[in-house]
DNA sequence: AACTAATGAGCCGTAACTAC
DNA sequence: GTAGTTACGGCTCATTAGTT
């Protein structure tokens, strides 16, 4: 029996006294003999042993292949066509969902025109109507949160109650039409951006949603972004005052926070909230948080002091697990910052939903996005480039140069030439201790106290817009 | 120099002389040299010529394998290194792609719930502020279509005036905002869905939507729709009279289409339209298609004074080629039924755009996308269950009975026992002949005619809703 | 200098093999 | 049987040496 041809090398190779020449092992079948292969091979990818001895005896080419040869080839060949399937299944999946995101996405953005079209128009009519505000049904009937009495937040009864309501509240707002969202202007959503971003229109405070998909299990990014101060650059600091278990596996906490002004020429706002984590039947998580209407204190009262109480409307995050691993969050920021206290000029930093989505809600999603992409090594940094070292580093600086602007007491600042009618303030810090924990930091101290000196000055004839443009982008206070 | 150890088995295929014994080329490395391998791969995946030999040198367990083996084992690795990676790739793509689509279907499901709301409220202080209609902006500006004077219709440079017109309508309905659409009730976006549909909402006349992704190239969608007698089942038939370049590379022309009637209780409808097919400076397809104003008369005036002129709005199909093959295509079918000339009873069926919805549009986007999987071959069918011929059997099922319900004159029905008092009406048919063209189909005649006969009762005290809810899904006519 | 064979390395597809 | 691994033929490409 003649075995299929070897096509030998008889000259390469020299360097070895090799064994290739020898065993014709290996052949190459001819495309006659592959094309009658893979004529049986259409029919029946599996032929039996003796289906496989008829075929080299009916066939004359396949005469000198042996049958396990037959065989080997029958078992390769539906190795190759499963792994051809899968792949191109994939792709051909891949597509599919491609071509439907696009869709989807046209047909978001054709929505979103109409919604921002249709909000308009009902603006306009409900002013023509000029009726009283009970007919605004659309934002009115969660937005003008119930007033809890401060009873309420003196037993643990009321306080769950506060807390399914506010987290029904947090999710219809998330999920729902509870508030007129329209979508942020130059914020498309698409598979390569963070998510989808919106602000809302006609209710009361300011607001901004978003969701997104991060690679990281839901519980993991329900801590970190409870660690607000991590984060949210215009948070000073917050403490949890109670924490107690809520029954259903929840927690409830009472938590204080103080946020940073972003001027010396408004005072600092604080917050008295309740935040209740918990999870829903479907597998999500949820963390939900409002103000309660107590007047909770700080831990000092002294500085709480320097401080104005603002209002936390129900906010949160929704966080969902997603099938083969990664969740989809869903964020709400609703706040109400009083602006009726800071000087005019500064009122649309305060009024400006805009701001809150850039500061709070985007902030949320890129820092846990970023915490994702760095935990599933996605992206390689140099040495010396460690994305968390750099994020510390500018925490650091941001937080020391807001303590500045904004001179608290309890940081040590006191005023110099403050009499009031000047537009430059000074004022001095003898006890700051810029110290840090890093003995890698170069920024080594000379003596034992820093003197520090801010100034500010009153912006006249500036235009609103042109201000919160100027803020909207800016990752530092501005004294 | 010792070659890598072979285990040879040398009881083994014992049925030939064979090869495979003497020639030890096949051996699997140990554990300890894939180890040694793998480590040098994980720093370098490419080493040089140099490199390998080298490690040859360095490493014991590696010196017995030969400098091409080395060789051919890393350029291996690459290989699986990279298939793995690929296939991952996908995989974590796909799912990207499925959470994003999930995020933007929940996305779009709120806004249109939005929508719906605020259509909804704006309809209701529309009607609170009863002003003069003028101020609906956002439906009427497209909706109330200009007429076009008879001589517009008489000259070409008039009808591409009136294509160009219908064009820019019709894509104004397909992706802008120039409807309130509002989407179909039961009927989700989805990948696995047949598409996004949407019916109007207060716009004059009738009107439904869809969108959706089917694997076929656009002009071939184009060809396939464009012959609606094939697919819309109340297509009784199609003529085109007129057909003369635009002059950019498109097509006009001027036709004439008549429907069956859904009951025997009210006349069918014709209509008299331009069509123009065309193509856009992106790349897409368009074939849309409105009425003319003019009186233009069927091929038989006898037989069209059996119908009801219909008007056709801006209506059409908007096809554009996807990368990777394939298409999305958005349906626009807008009609104007002239439901007054029908029974109160019947009358809903005519006001009804979900009607529109499942007849025309849905049934338009099902068909073209059976005919793109039978077209790939994705669906495997027994032989005698193939499509196409069910198709045809059902199709000429379906014309049959409408021929036999509608009763046109020119099909030979005549009335009995017509004396217009009676629920139940009677005609005859002498001259039908089913004969097909199909030789094999076994309903063979006998004799030359066949006596047909068809009852209609006029149903009494029926909910208009139930009986719109009892159309909308029924594949037949009901007399 | 331009052109041309020769060489060697890479990748791809596939045959043959081991191990389960 | 399937899954995974080793080996090989054929191909492309870039570099090099030898030729007009």
């Amino acid at each position: 029996m003649a075995m299929a041809v070897a096509h030998h090398r008889e000259s390469s190779s020299g360097s070895s006294i090799n064994k290739h020449l020898d065993a014709g092992k290996y052949v190459r079948y001819t495309s006659e003999q592959v094309e009658a292969l893979e004529r049986v091979y259409a029919e029946c990818p599996k032929p039996s042993s003796l289906r496989r001895q008829q075929l080299i005896r009916e066939c004359p080419i396949l005469s000198n292949i042996e049958p396990r040869q037959i065989k080997v080839w029958f078992q390769n060949r539906r190795c190759r066509e499963k792994q051809r399937k899968e792949s191109s299944r994939l792709q051909t999946v891949n597509r599919k969902l491609t071509a439907m995101n696009k869709l989807l996405m046209e047909e978001n953005d054709r929505l979103q025109k109409q919604v921002s079209q249709l909000v308009c128009e009902n603006g306009y009519m409900r002013q023509q109507l000029h009726t009283a505000p009970t007919t605004d049904a659309s934002c009115d009937s969660v937005v003008t949160t119930p007033q809890h009495s401060l009873r309420d937040a003196n037993n643990p009864a009321g306080l769950l109650s506060i807390a399914e309501e506010t987290l029904a509240e947090f999710l219809s707002k998330a999920t729902g039409t509870a508030v007129d969202w329209v979508q942020m202007p130059g914020m498309k959503p698409g598979p390569d951006s963070v998510g989808i971003f919106a602000i809302s229109q006609s209710c009361s405070g300011v607001a901004a949603r978003a969701c997104g998909l991060v690679s990281l299990e839901p519980t993991k990014i329900a801590e970190i972004l409870k660690d607000r101060p991590s984060w949210f650059r215009d948070c000073r600091s917050l403490e949890v005052f109670t924490m107690f278990p809520a029954g259903n596996g929840g927690t409830i906490e009472l938590i204080y926070t103080q946020t940073y002004a972003p001027s010396t020429l408004a005072p600092a706002r604080d917050f008295w909230t309740l935040r209740y984590t918990t999870s829903l039947d479907n597998g999500s998580f949820v963390v939900c948080e409002r103000s309660l209407s107590g007047s909770g204190a700080g831990p000092n009262a002294a500085s709480a002091a320097q401080f104005v109480r603002a209002e936390m409307l129900p906010s949160g995050y929704l966080i969902r697990p997603c099938e083969g691993g990664g969740s989809i969050i869903h964020i709400v920021d609703h706040l109400n910052l009083e602006a009726w206290s800071v000087p005019e000029v500064l009122r649309p930093l305060y009024e400006s939903s805009k701001v809150v989505a850039q500061r709070m809600t985007i902030a949320a999603l890129r820092y846990i996005r970023q915490i994702a992409q760095e935990t599933s090594g996605e992206v390689v940094y140099s040495l010396g480039r460690q994305p968390a070292v750099l994020r510390t580093f500018s925490q650091r600086l941001i937080r020391g140069f807001n303590d500045a602007v904004n001179g608290f007491n309890d940081d040590g600042w006191s005023l110099i030439n403050c009499d009031g009618a000047e537009d430059v303030i000074i004022a001095v810090n003898s006890t700051k201790n810029l110290t840090t924990s890093n003995p890698a930091n170069s920024l080594a101290l000379l003596g034992g106290g820093v003197l520090c000196a801010k100034a500010s000055m009153l912006l006249q004839n500036v235009p609103p817009a042109v201000l919160v443009r100027f803020f909207e982008g800016a990752p530092f206070r501005v004294g």
